[in-house]
DNA sequence: TTGCATTTCAAACGCTTGTATGAAACTATC
DNA sequence: GATAGTTTCATACAAGCGTTTGAAATGCAA
């Protein structure tokens, strides 16, 4: 994101919205650890004092991004889990559920489009490295998981719900571990695992989680539906 | 220079190892990030200077910490590989191999012996964190990895490797979740999904593993072995 | 004891960090 | 064009960091 002199005259939160790129995509980049405001401004190409200006301080514009970015990928994961829900006449299919959790954040990091959505890779960032003015927060996102720990209910209502919750949880953490892992696995595997085909990887996760949560059992569909989905 | 009279002659390296420990101490519990060296020597009852005197700087006590817990937790995941192997004549079944993959960490990290081995958590943290004098390091863990990929690779002849690294990739993805964010699956679960159950754990993320190897078909004594294992 | 090497200590160094300041530059209304 | 209100800027500040220093304390051999 270049600007040129001529937009000098934006309605005036241009100096806000820079530092909040810049901010998102070096945080992303490089963790919250090593990056310094002084990164930051020389990135966002203003002046230093612009962010205390601006946020406050250093840990008002980490909450500020955070809740901006949070709700920006919430909003995503809620538009695909309503869409199959929908189609499905108020009960989606398990499969369909578990895309709409994994998929946006997924997509968001690995593959091509990766410099499309920092926000992505900022929330994994924000997941790991767990800076204080976030985990204050971070509460919220509990509830927005249980919104699709309830679909789950609605999809599987014999299941003992406990057993819902560890899919749902082992769904996130294949999901995640592959994002912020994929030079492991890529290394031990030797280029063999594929981390760019990144719906074929959707799908995978997808099918290992149906197949903890089913057992093994019935659910004929799931395990090999490789179609690439880009939904949203 | 309140010493017992009985420790004043150790073999000289107590100030060595008592800053070991309270790194490693530290950075399990707080991360990398906000543990000084100010911090470290406070715990460890010595002079600040001790630790360049010790370790020559920082990011050489943090190497040395990494080198000594890493080849410590290695080894228990080895001795509970080789003895399935052993059991079985050179070829373990495809669980115990995950067992003795995912079991040490998941014993050391969570359930009640948590005081034990700090060593476990520590090398969460640095999995996690990747603070610069770590990542240089860490290629051995590719290494350590692909002995239990060559010992899946015996237990499942027919397979295809790919999917044998996926499998190895989401049980270690599974088990590391579960360690990193045990938190927000009580949380969400309200409590039903029982954490301080070490044992069932293991088996759950062995069962799903076996099941993400097989497919669900053949192999029908994974799932539910829930007797509780002590190995080594 | 004396002598020498090792280890500990309090204090300070230089550097980087987030934050604060006050003047300059800009924008808009009269 | 002068005025008042924002926004930007160079610069300074205090605090915390890892590291260094030189002297004091300690251990050990003669």
């Amino acid at each position: 994101m270049q600007y040129d002199a001529a937009q000098a005259k934006m309605p005036s939160d241009h100096t806000r919205t820079a530092i909040l790129n810049a901010a998102e995509r070096l945080y992303a980049d490089r963790g919250f650890a090593d990056v310094t405001l002084r990164d930051i401004v020389a990135a966002a190409g203003v002046n230093l004092a612009a962010v205390n200006y601006h946020f406050g301080s250093k840990d008002e514009l980490i909450a500020e991004l955070f809740v901006t970015r949070s709700l920006a990928t919430n909003r995503e994961r809620l538009n695909e889990l309503k869409a199959a829900e929908a189609a499905g006449g108020g009960r989606a299919d398990i499969d369909d559920i578990l895309r709409a959790l994994v998929g946006p954040t997924l997509r968001g990091c690995l593959g091509p489009d990766r410099e499309r959505s920092a926000a992505a890779r900022f929330m994994i960032r924000a997941s790991i490295e767990s800076v204080p003015p976030i985990r204050r927060i971070k509460n919220r996102e509990i509830d927005h998981l249980r919104k699709f720990a309830a679909a789950m209910r609605r999809s599987l209502p014999g299941r003992d719900q406990v057993e819902l919750y560890w899919g749902l949880h082992f769904a996130l953490a294949m999901a995640h571990q592959t994002i912020r892992d994929s030079e492991r696995l890529t290394k031990l595997s030797e280029g063999s695992c594929d981390l760019n085909d990144v719906p074929a990887i959707i799908e995978r996760i997808v099918a290992v989680s149906v197949l903890a949560l089913t057992g093994g059992e019935a659910q004929h569909k799931a395990p090999a539906r490789l179609a690439a989905r880009d939904a949203r």
